[in-house]
DNA sequence: CTTGAAAATCGCTTTAC
DNA sequence: GTAAAGCGATTTTCAAG
C-alpha cells in the first residue's frame, strides 16, 4: 500500500461515491488504473464497504448518551450482545475493560423514550448498574487520521 | 420521506456505492425515480455524504481505548477541541456531562504509542485528569437501526 | 427515451526483480 | 523470465435531461 493508495483512500474518505475518473484525475492515474487499485484494496479487506452517511436528527434522534453498563452476575455476555441488537436505540456497544462491563452509545427522541430503554435493559437485557451521561456534542476530527502515521 | 424512501436508506446504509438501477431492482421502482429520490433525500439533509470504510486493522492500530478526560482549570475548550485534531490516534471525541469533560476515542498501535499519547494530552492540551479503559470488542449492531421507529 | 458519461474487460507495453 | 503496474480500445452499463 503506497502513497496513492492512501491518496484514494482519503479521496473515498471524504467522497465514497467518487468516480474512478474523478479520483483518476486527483491522483493522475488513469480511471482503469485507479479501478484496479480500488477493488485490490477491496478483496484486500482495507476498504470493509461503503456507506451513506445519515443525519441522525431527521429521525427525531435529538438526544445522545453514553452509558456504562455492568450485568449481573451470571448473565451471559453472549445473549446480551445479542439482544442489543433488538433495541434500536442502542447505535454503538463496546465490551471494556475496567469498573463497567459495557459501554453503550444510545440516541433517543427524548427523556421519556430514554426512561424506557433504562427500564428495558434492567428488566430484559441483565443490567445491574447504569450510569449515563448527556453528549453535549461530538468533536469533528479529520476523517483521514485513521490513515496518517 | 415515506417507507420506500427507508428502504433506500438501509440499501445505501450497506453499500453506498449501489447504482440507482440496482437500487430500483430492490424496491421495484424505475432507476429514474429511485435516483430522484435519492437525490431529494441529499438536498433535504438526510444523507449527510458517503464514506468508505476502512478496517483500522489493515494500518496497525490493534489497541483501542476509551479515555474519559478532565481538564485543568482555565483551559479553552474550544482550544482543546482543535487541538485534539492534531492527535491522530484519537479516532473520536465527546463532550459530555458529568465527572468528565470529554470521552476519547483512542486507537494505538502499542501501549509505547499510548503512553506518548497521555504524555502528550496532559503536558500540551491541559488534561488533567486522565481515566482510561481498553476496549475488547464492538458490538455488531444492525446498521440500519437508526432509521426504525 | 435518448444521449453523454462511466465501468468492466481485454490485451498490450513497460518496469522491477 | 516472471510478476506487477499502467494504459488504451471496446463493449456494456449507468446517469441525467
Amino acid at each position: 500500500m503506497d502513497r496513492i493508495d492512501r491518496e484514494l483512500l482519503t479521496l473515498l474518505l471524504h467522497d465514497g461515491r467518487a468516480t474512478y475518473q474523478e479520483l483518476g484525475r486527483q491522483v493522475r492515474l488513469s480511471a482503469n488504473t485507479v479501478a484496479d487499485r480500488v477493488r485490490r484494496l477491496q478483496t484486500d479487506g482495507v476498504i470493509r464497504g461503503y456507506r451513506a452517511e445519515l443525519n441522525l436528527e431527521s429521525f427525531g434522534r435529538a438526544m445522545q448518551l453514553l452509558s456504562d453498563v455492568r450485568l449481573r452476575e451470571g448473565v451471559d455476555r453472549r445473549g446480551f450482545e445479542e439482544q442489543l441488537g433488538a433495541v434500536p436505540q442502542v447505535v454503538g456497544a463496546m465490551r471494556v475493560t475496567g469498573e463497567y462491563d459495557y459501554q453503550l452509545h444510545l440516541a433517543c427522541t427524548d427523556t421519556r423514550e430514554f426512561e424506557t430503554v433504562i427500564d428495558r435493559l434492567k428488566a430484559e437485557l441483565g443490567v445491574r448498574e447504569l450510569r449515563s451521561r448527556l453528549v453535549l456534542h461530538e468533536v469533528p476530527l479529520g476523517l483521514e487520521r485513521a490513515i496518517e502515521p
